[in-house]
DNA sequence: AATGAATGAGGTTTCATTCAT
DNA sequence: TATGAATGAAACCTCATTCAT
């Protein structure tokens, strides 16, 4: 989470508590309905049933409070991880899992991806956070397609460091493409299939499947 | 482009357009500088050695300037088309190419294109025009593919329409991650040789060489 | 008055108040003195010893200010009434009464008389504020008219709609002309007794003098 | 005329006239459709057929071109004259054609007549030129008023120069009340009818007609 | 903690008028 | 005389943030 600007000071009472959740909760229906540029703290303030000014009590800006909600689906938000662990001895199925993980979170909260991508446009802070979690994500992934290429499992013509940028550009533009733009009805596992052939094509992993 | 948003009747005098050519580089440079919400209108003009008012004279809005710098760039900006025409009969060579193109053109515009991001998720207009770019090249990979496919070039699994989202955001949004995020110095043609290999190994077009 | 052009929602605090009072006050010497069209929201912020934006906090635009203003006014600006009720029997005395309060009432309010005549010639709300009183007026005073016309106490051959509108028109622009225009210090005492004899004579009911 | 402001050089050539006839009719238009305010230079050109600057070949001013649209009904717009002349002997036909002359004038020119009372109440210019109308125009029956009364044709007891005014008042604001605001169809015939009335029972003329 | 009034910076846009050609 | 591009003043209003109660 950016720094320390998500709540100006720690909240102590239940009320507190009671409150800033209900800003938490106002401050996303607001900023879905209206992007971040639009979003005003009153009407923040309105939907979570407090005062304008008491917005201020929990949260020392409009960025603080957009951090917060971020916060929320930080969990389930995981780039996905290709991460063998997930699927036995199955590459394959382990990018198949990492990817339904990444695109089911990804639907779920489809306008907050989108207001991430604005708001990482215009603010520093943001696009710090955006990187990091991206950045997280393919160095993990770099690693794996390292290994599997040591294996003999991957490609050893693609640069690992790249390809690692490529296909998880790949899914998440996907995903913001069809989610956030088109924000079409999805046969989302017709779409996991293929783009989990696709990414495994891309690296020439082994498949039961003859070409 | 955003049709009307330019100043409707096109400029008369030599005079009216050196004065236009002016803003519009100088708009450019202010865009680039400052990002499209902090870019401010008198500095705009006064960077194009007019009187504050003038600008109104060739543009109705800030948004008219800046479909108007884009104007000038769409040539260059156009998507990568994995058009066999363009390399004889080799379907790599032709992907090879695009890349190359879509790559080179996205380098040398890489400031205006994360612009175009940035007012995309903002304004509808952009959101428009940025859409209906993707969408031709979206739909001519897609005509490609299925010609592959039924040639026997290409994966007859892979939805063709889901599989050119999927390959030309991983170019678009590798170029973006690369160019304007990390703005790296990056080895074009290895950033090339990587993509287009990926690019042909998704979609198992064969080549030469041996897995 | 024109509805809801003053903020919506009544003034809570006791602060609020003394500040909502300071600036209508403010508004209406900076009106005066300026006129609507070069009256500045800074200008009245200013004399109301608030800061610009507050001004904001009690009135959505310069029009509902303008309309606060007059509604502090209104009681005392009502037009004459020809009530037999005001003067026992005689209805002369009656058309006496009417004008002197109405003619004292415009003297007191003759700036802002002269405010709203500028207006209203511009904006459409002001424009139907002003008819809404003079229609209320005229009406009236046309059901007096008939009244006294089959009581035989008034010219039979006038149309009492017409009558009404020029004997209401006879008063109120004589006024315009000398408070407003003029600015003239007027005997008022004179001024009625012209207008009362004039309006009685016009509709010829009977007075107890001999021509 | 507002002083010499109506043009700036006298115009020469026939070309010139001919342009400026037809900016001053463009005016006209553009005024009474907009009125003095929203109409806008650019409007008036481009309805007259010439380039926005050649605006100012000829008017040097927006005042200008509204004094000239108003020199041109000048002849028409003449108050009503109690002229005895007019009428032979009769007093009363005297003021019934005073009447109609200025209710068929006001009623052909409404329009105007409207813009007129709302420059008037910004324009110091214009308010000089109303009121040296209507100044004569009192003036004038205030001495009818007096010579009336000295030949016992007139009520004795009314002040004769605020009679003037408050009959001219009658007429005038009767005519802006219905053609200006109303903009209803009147039967002019019995409007004159029923303000000759009101009029010269107001000064208690003598008439044929018994009480 | 909560309230809600007060603050004040900040930039867009219009359009009458001027002026070079 | 006609053209039309250039000029530049001018002020409104929003809204994030602060602060007194």
């Amino acid at each position: 989470m950016p720094d320390g600007s998500s709540t100006s000071t720690t909240p102590r009472t239940p009320r507190a508590e009671r409150t800033r959740a209900a800003l938490v909760k106002a401050a996303r229906e607001v900023f879905e309905r209206d992007g971040f540029v639009d979003a005003r703290i009153t009407d923040i303030a309105e939907a979570g049933g407090v005062a304008h000014g008491s917005f201020y009590t929990h949260f020392a800006s409009k960025d603080a409070a957009f951090a917060a909600v971020l916060a929320e689906v930080q969990e389930e938000m995981l780039h996905p991880q290709m991460d063998a662990a997930d699927a036995g001895d199955d590459p394959v199925r382990a990018v198949e899992a990492a990817n339904r993980a990444y695109l089911e979170g990804y639907r779920h909260n489809a306008r907050l991806m989108g207001l991430l991508e604005q708001v990482a446009t215009t603010n520093e802070e943001f696009r710090r956070l955006r990187r990091r979690r991206a950045d997280a994500f393919v160095q993990r992934n770099a690693r794996t397609i390292r290994r599997l290429q040591r294996q003999g499992l991957a490609d050893r013509a693609l640069d690992p460091n790249v390809a690692a940028i490529a296909v998880s550009s790949m899914v998440s533009r996907t995903a913001y493409t069809l989610f956030v733009i088109d924000q079409a009805e999805v046969d989302l596992d017709a779409l996991i299939a293929t783009l989990t052939r696709l990414w495994t094509n891309a690296l020439r992993m082994p498949s039961g499947d003859k070409d």
